[in-house]
DNA sequence: ACCTGAACACCGTTCAAGT
DNA sequence: ACCTGAACACCGTTCAAGT
């Protein structure tokens, strides 16, 4: 039986950790104890080292992302909701290789395995809504379009972030009005 | 005036560093104090931080590099020593990075211009020898070579290291007998 | 002019004691 | 069933004392 202030705990835990890691990824364990307002005896009952903290702000990173597809079509024309959302996947790939070798090979295949599917679902939503309002081509792949990601991914976390403007010509390629 | 201990003392300490981060790359300066035989102020009297450790260590693996480039020559055929000086390069490159944020962007710029014309000598000299011989052909830019280096150390560095094929193939692509 | 090594504040992590 | 927080071994770095 989970008592409902582990529950909570848990929870705050992740989210305190996911803002401070984001603030400096190299802030001490007991700094975000101290700031998720619990004992560092707490934060390692839920998260046992800390590369397991990180593993679960990335996938908490992966789930509000997923989440926020629906939100960006709303308020964003579709290859603008593609560009932020893409955006924010590379950041969040960044994040997970900023681990460096303190993540068990093992540990980041299998992670990157778990969460395919739900991508290639969002990016497939937001494809379909450009090509509904006739600005995204019908012939654009889903998989083909994360490959790229990987590109960028690679183009970011080189000598000089080139991503931004990479990313650009991709979306261009992927307007109707394109050339084939 | 500079004394005799001090001068062999800073020559045994990146040499020690040098060989104590290729096994580890998370050494701590203390261990490494240690087993340079020195107390931990000696060490950093010389290097006040551990980024002018591995700056020192990344500069000492640059000239290593370039003096190996004879011998290179001697003992291979001009394609092969370009494939194993290229190699050690990337993973020199590796290292570098491998500092992360930890190292200032200037201090990464700067070392990167000081140490461009050194290695643009030491490639020339290698291609030059395949052109002697007539394994390598004549119109090749040492620039340009350098230039794809780049782009290894990006595959190098990715989710799978393909950089040993794609050296291959760019060693194919400047070999005599490929089409131009 | 340089070296030594004890010391400082802090790190990631553990675990006995509590509720 | 879970939380607390003192404690452990160690970290990067400093500095008074020596030669």
């Amino acid at each position: 039986m989970v008592r409902a202030d582990a529950r909570e705990n848990r929870a705050r835990i992740v989210e305190t950790a996911r803002q401070a890691l984001a603030e400096d990824g190299e802030v001490s364990m007991n700094q975000i104890a101290q700031r998720a307002g619990v004992g560092p005896g707490t934060l390692y009952r839920h998260y046992p080292s800390r590369e397991a903290l990180v593993l679960a702000v990335y996938q908490l990173d992966i789930a509000k992302l997923l989440d926020s597809v629906q939100e960006l079509l709303q308020r964003h024309s579709p290859l603008d909701a593609l560009r932020l959302w893409t955006t924010a996947l590379v950041d969040a790939m960044r994040r997970k290789h900023g681990l460096g070798d303190a993540l068990s090979p093992g540990a980041r295949q299998s992670i990157t395995e778990s969460t395919y599917d739900p991508v290639i679902a969002a990016i497939t939503q937001m494809l379909e809504a450009g090509q509904d309002d006739g600005t995204i081509r019908g012939d654009v792949n889903p998989g083909d379009f994360l490959q790229l990601t990987g590109a960028l991914w690679r183009a970011a976390s080189g000598p000089e972030d080139r991503s931004q403007s990479m990313l650009g010509l991709i979306l261009d390629g992927i307007s109707r009005g394109a050339p084939a």
